[in-house]
RNA sequence: GGCACCAUGGCGGAGUGGCCACGCACCGGAUUGCAAAUCCGAUUACCCCGGUUCGAUUCCGGGUGGUGCCUCCA
């Protein structure tokens, strides 16, 4: 019951921003596939879009597992725990800068893993990371990439022939928003020419042959993704805001100082937008991802991101999310009834499904793809009975086909990192032992006044359901069972 | 102004040179004491104009419309 699309599934293609272009996935060592993402700034709580890009990266990191093995695929997810925003706040507050830091730095990785987003492999902090930003911007200097300048040290752009290359910019194009006379502006030799290293702020810097200071924003990722990953690695991830300027400058950064590639692979996901605008702090419709935790699963805001393929916009609602707490519900109604009598099958696990992946992840197709397998395997659930081993070469019985079908689609989910939990503890889950026998006791009421057709009661007890948060559903044999609404 | 991306039914959102996405909502029906959950069924689409083609929503060109980036925002 599994579609299979068309095109060759042999191999992972990406959408390489560098080329433009759809490109085979080679990895320089496929013992060690390396992957980078841009993480957060800690100075606040994360929002949904912050969200969607480390979901986007959390997909891609479960495939390249699934095709290069658990061990063999290394991903970097870094903390800025540095920064002007984040100094400004803990000057305001009077406390070290570490006091905000590590705060959000902890709320951040609570809210991803309840998004079901793996661990990454590492997770650099940029202030344990000075030394490897000092020795690139000496190797820069050394080498005449960049210079000194009243404190400052800067990025020459134009010693960088491919500069804007990735986003498309030239230098001719990007002096035309010179703002001349703003601050950093009046010390650099050209417009479009990056900030490495700044003067102490508030107390905050770290010494360094070309002065005490602290590090611009984007040398940190070119040193957090070099000490831990290497000098080039396979594939960078992040949002296409990111393209222009901190991926630009990573780029011309790490490859003057490397003399190499920072990575082969660009990949960028699109915007997250609220209806149809964008969502930013002056339009004030910022939704964070822990105010969203408080009224929704974390799998369904995971599968609610997943549903547009990761470089088209999303436009969010809370439309979406109700959507795909149906989609959930359902599915684990499904799980529910086949969780005792999933087949032993020996074939690959991810039938299917990897096809899908291999092309540029095709996300949003999988999960209709899967939507499809559970409604078949739920639709001939009456043909299903604990059943005898399958022997795939005789052919399957009407039984087995609908059980097989659930697996598969179970099995799907697991790569995406959908329908994770047990069924019982999505639909009853988060409840307290007093609320539970509460519940169950709404729930006999029904039933027995159901039985003595006392309507009325029968009634009454799915009004107090319901302002008890909970649903009601009558089953075939005159029982009553209750779920969270 | 420069660069980049996009344009599909009420909404969200895939994909394809010729056939069905899919989900949600809505409508009809089954079931139900009435509902819920579940099942069956129906309806709605590919921005405009050219071109290539036997045939284009899908390829090419132009137009229109929208979005993002252009110095620290995923």
């Amino acid at each position: 019951m599994t579609d299979t699309p068309t095109q060759d599934t042999q191999k992972l293609t990406l959408y390489n921003s560098l080329t433009r272009r759809k490109e085979t996935f080679t990895p320089i060592n496929p013992k060690r596939v390396t992957m980078y993402n841009c993480g957060p700034t800690v100075y606040s709580y994360a929002h949904i879009g912050n969200a969607r890009a480390a979901v986007v990266a959390d997909v891609l990191f479960r495939v390249l597992r699934h095709i290069y093995g658990e061990d063999a695929v290394e991903y970097a997810r870094n903390i800025t725990d540095v920064d002007d925003k984040i100094i400004a706040a803990a000057t305001e507050q009077g406390v070290p800068i570490s006091d905000i830091t590590e705060k959000y730095a902890r709320i951040y990785n609570e809210n991803l893993a309840a998004l079901n987003c793996l661990p990454p492999t590492h997770q650099p902090k940029a202030t344990e990371n000075i030394g490897g930003m000092i020795d690139i911007i000496q190797t820069l200097l050394k080498d005449d990439y960049a210079y000194a300048s009243e404190g400052h040290v800067f990025f020459d752009v134009s010693k960088y022939d491919d500069y804007g290359k990735l986003s498309g910019n030239t230098l001719d194009a990007l002096r035309g928003g010179d703002r001349v006379g703003e601050g950093e502006v009046a010390r650099k030799k050209n417009a479009a020419d990056f900030v490495l290293w700044k003067p102490e702020l508030d107390g905050v810097g770290w010494d360094a042959p070309f002065g005490r200071g602290r590090p611009g924003w984007h040398i940190e990722c070119s040193a957090m993704a070099r000490d831990t990953l290497g000098e080039t690695i396979d594939i960078h991830c992040g949002g296409v805001d990111l393209k222009f300027p901190h991926h630009e400058n990573e780029i011309a950064q790490s490859n003057c100082a490397h003399g190499k590639p920072m990575a082969n692979y660009w990949v960028h996901n699109e915007f997250l937008n609220m209806g149809s605008t964008k969502m930013s702090k002056s339009l004030g419709n910022v939704t964070l991802i822990d105010d969203l935790l408080k009224d929704w699963d974390g799998e369904v805001i995971r599968l609610a991101l997943l549903k547009a393929h990761y470089r088209s916009e999303l436009s969010w609602s809370e439309d979406l999310l109700k959507e795909s707490k149906e989609n959930l519900d359902s599915w684990y109604r499904v799980k529910d009834f086949f969780a005792y009598d999933l087949p032993d099958w020996s074939g690959d696990s991810s039938r299917g499904a990897f096809s899908y992946f291999m092309s540029d992840l095709q996300v949003p197709t999988l999960i209709s793809s899967i939507g499809r397998g559970f409604s078949y395997a739920w639709k001939h659930r009456e043909d299903h009975t604990p059943s005898e081993p399958m022997e795939y070469d005789k052919g399957l019985t009407g039984a087995q086909e609908s059980s097989l079908t659930a697996y598969i689609s179970i099995t799907q989910c697991n790569l995406l990192g959908l329908l994770q939990k047990d069924p019982e503890e999505w639909f009853k889950g988060g409840a307290s032992d007093d609320e539970t026998s509460a519940f169950d006791a709404i729930a006999s009421k029904r039933a027995e006044a159901r039985k003595a057709k006392d309507w009325a009661a029968a009634d009454a007890a799915r009004d107090e359901a319901a302002a008890a948060g909970i649903a009601l559903e009558d089953q075939p044999d005159g029982t009553t069972v209750w779920r969270k609404a």
